[in-house]
DNA sequence: ATTTTGACTTAAG
DNA sequence: GCTTAAGCCAAAA
């Protein structure tokens, strides 16, 4: 059978989140079954940013601070694509009690 | 194969 | 709220 690699199951649930929604890190790589490799998340957004369907400007830091970002002028690009989408800021910060993602309520 | 580095997180002072 | 330390995972050297 084929085993998907660690970074094929984060894509994967990355492209499940909505836009205007946002993930952490942890929570990312708690979703895929490796609570604790969420700097290995970076890692593959470092090496993969590129690739179109995966929405990497939708995560964020465990406290929505906008950490990395490797296409476009950085972080920059990231707060605008992420405002565009209707994601809620407090500052610098994301507000992830609006607009952190959660499977079970869209 | 081993070491270093990094878009992380949590705990403690 | 800020700094330091330790833990974990994968890619690059």
């Amino acid at each position: 059978m084929k085993q998907l690699s660690l970074r094929d199951q984060v894509y994967a649930k990355l492209r499940e989140v909505p836009m205007g929604k946002v993930v952490t890190y942890g929570q990312l790589a708690a979703l895929v079954g490796h609570p604790k490799a969420a700097r290995a998340i970076g890692t593959f957004m470092r090496t993969n940013p590129d690739a179109p369907a995966t929405p990497c400007h939708r995560v964020v830091g465990s406290d929505g601070r906008l950490t990395g970002y490797s296409a476009g002028a950085g972080l920059f690009t990231k707060l605008q694509m992420l405002k565009d989408e209707g994601v809620h800021f407090k500052g610098d910060r994301v507000n992830l009690s609006a607009s952190q993602w959660h499977k079970y309520l869209g």
